[in-house]
DNA sequence: CTGATATGCTTGAGCACTCAAGGAGGTCGC
DNA sequence: GCGACCTCCTTGAGTGCTCAAGCATATCAG
């Protein structure tokens, strides 16, 4: 088995068990998955707190189907609302609702300690992390902000 | 946010975008997806081709119910066959049929291809490609054979 | 204005996994 | 040999996504 091969197949393995961690964190704190976690920050990134639905599935690698049923739990908890546009009666935006504003905050300070203690185990210096982060931006292809260094 | 939150994030989004390659160029030559592919590489790489259901789980990271499920197709179009235990009427194996294990290299040929055209895209050196497996394996838990490097 | 086409979103069906429960078989103490 | 446990596997219910289809709205050509 060829190296490309082999640390693909790593990757994927990996990611299940980033997720399982990350999920018992924020489900056990907070009551919410990483998928939720990832959209209500994507939410508070953009301009107003606020996302077209379609733009949302993309920045989260999604389908706009796995958006609309992904925000209903988030709506119904009150995290997040649905905001329609004035000029356009096709587009929907969600929406960060205060309480998800705040609740996000404490969200980030958990996953950031599950993502430390991750990375903490392994001797890996702050490059080497660097550098896994710009290949998998490539691997990742669009949607992510993108972190390009200063040339 | 932090850099290891950072990266966290990136590897979930490199996952789907690679298993979507994966499953496109294995799925249109093969008719099989990644995880089935996965599934078959462990058991070729089994002594005699076959292996307890239950140790097929742990080496691909799912659950038990998950490896029977996952079975059934490959069952029924003839790559793999159950086998039972003589000394032991509990277990049952899943073992690779001399047809899969044919279509099994012709899979491989196709993976290590994606895997290679993935990782030709960006300049990374071999060396590079090596660290990153190896923080992946640290990353992925236990399960998979371990790649480790002569001291 | 009208019809054709494109866009944004939702919905039904399906798929691949999970967890929880349960059946069948094995092991051990006594 | 029998009861209490453990292990291996399957099954039912639920979850979170996908694709395909459909509806509503917008845009544009004539």
């Amino acid at each position: 088995m060829t190296d490309a091969l082999d640390v693909s197949l790593r990757l994927v393995r990996a990611q299940t068990a980033l997720v399982k961690r990350f999920d018992a964190s924020l489900g056990g704190l907070h009551g919410v998955s990483l998928a939720d976690f990832t959209t209500l920050l994507r939410l508070g990134q953009a301009p107003g707190g606020r996302m077209r639905r379609v733009d949302l599935a993309e920045a989260l690698g999604l389908t706009a189907s796995g958006v609309t049923r992904g925000l209903v739990p988030l709506e119904r908890i009150g995290l997040v609302t649905r905001e329609t546009d004035a000029r356009d009666g096709r587009v929907a935006y969600a929406a960060l609702t205060d309480t998800g504003r705040a609740r996000l905050t404490d969200m980030l300070a958990t996953a950031e300690q599950v993502a430390a203690e991750i990375f903490a185990a392994p001797p890996w210096s702050k490059e080497d992390i660097g550098r896994m982060s710009a290949l998998l931006t490539r691997l990742g292809g669009t949607g992510l902000p993108g972190h390009t260094p200063a040339p």
